[in-house]
DNA sequence: CATATTATGTGACGTTTGACACAATCCCTT
DNA sequence: AAGGGATTGTGTCAAACGTCACATAATATG
């Protein structure tokens, strides 16, 4: 892994190079706090601005909503969440990457990816006060903020402009959920990983083969020879 | 079809039977006004309280909502929205049945049905004013409430209690589309129709098995084969 | 009630997919 | 640079699925 010290934005960051699987890299910030520097408590807001096209939030709305984010550093093969357990924080995800996956029939099944910048919980399990059914994993080490359900929920009642932010999270959210919802209904295995090539291409340098074959609904077999056909 | 002329809850309903396919009959209220009661304006409010168990709402925000609805009868095939036209509207439905659908190789793609005391609308096209990816059709006569976007917007900005109902009602979708992906990657064909069997068994008497088919993203023989394998 | 229309069931056949076994390659560690 | 574990590719075969064609059953229409 090379490294590079390059500061950013923020004197509080080291600009990483990761590598990536098929000899890429990309750059990652990690967040890490520099001892000769002056002591700044860090936030999450510089990077809730990557949101605003999602929905929008006053400044004053993101340094409250900040101001109840704690930070959690994570290495790669951490889970933030098990089936089972009972889900209490959302995250965001400053860097690093996560899946989500269940098992069934003894397989993992991936049903999602997570990249920077995105938030990630377990809404049912959050929400319903359930065990989750399924697991929350991290697959690149990185920096993650979380809020705790309890604050989240405060925080709309405080707040008719987090309200608001929240559902227009949501109302994004279900679209995308709803699109891969018609996606797998109306392409067959090729169109399927045509399409992810076509619009993500970026996600075949982050999962696996094997990750990405039961995200498609497909074993990794033929996901293979897909590929060869296609090459 | 049998009609019975029971007066239930209110006054102002018929109580009708109708038939539904393979010979089996389903209650289904007809909103009428007689013309020998007072006249009082209808409202969606009395429906709206089957939803409480997802979102709660006060009596003054359900009537504050209510008062902007206005009622749509429809028959038997009438489309609510068609691929293309930009969505105007969230329905609720009182009775009827409805689903939503799109072409993909010349077939039709069935990727929702929706029955009595659901909300129903193409959100990505009313939230994101672009032409609609999908229709949706009724599949049996009945009565809807609907209420136009700009109203609903409003509503929101109004009443932070319409805002918590409108974010507490899309935690409900978003989680709804998520376990119904989940349940498309993990399970085969068989599997997918045995769990509708056994959860939704009134979905295989109000929809054809052509249309099922579809939704469970196999053919129309495939499915006609795992039911005789089945029985 | 008779007929037309639509929906569903089924046979035949070619294609696709999954499962298993194993080979080749990649990648991480030392 | 070398070794070892993980990932990916591929050969073989059986099972599942889609498509086409047509039969049968259910439903709608007059």
């Amino acid at each position: 892994m090379t490294l590079c010290m390059n500061k950013v934005k923020s004197n509080y960051f080291h600009k990483d190079m990761l590598k990536l699987k098929g000899n890429k890299y990309l750059h990652v910030s990690i967040f890490k706090k520099i001892n000769d520097l002056p002591v700044m408590k860090p936030s999450p807001v510089h990077f809730l601005q990557s949101l605003l096209h999602i929905a929008s939030l006053s400044h004053e709305a993101r340094d409250l909503f900040a101001g109840k984010a704690t930070s959690q550093k994570v290495k790669k093969g951490d889970y933030l969440l098990r089936e089972g357990q009972h889900c209490q924080y959302i995250w965001f995800i400053e860097s690093g990457d996560c899946r989500a996956f269940h098992y069934h029939h003894e397989k993992e099944i991936n049903t999602g990816f997570y990249f920077e910048n995105t938030f990630l919980t377990n809404l049912n399990s959050l929400r319903n006060n359930v065990p989750a059914d399924y697991n929350i994993q991290t697959t690149a080490a990185g920096s993650l903020w979380k809020w705790h359900k309890d604050d989240l929920f405060l925080l709309y009642e405080q707040s008719p402009e987090i309200a608001a932010f929240g559902r227009q999270w949501l109302e994004h959210l279900f679209i995308e959920q709803e699109k891969h919802t018609h996606w797998l209904k109306k392409n067959n295995p090729e169109e399927r990983y045509l399409s992810i090539l076509s619009t993500q291409p970026d996600l075949l340098q982050r999962v696996s083969l094997t990750q990405l074959s039961s995200y498609l609904g497909i074993s990794r077999e033929t996901l293979s020879r897909i590929r060869r056909r296609l090459s």
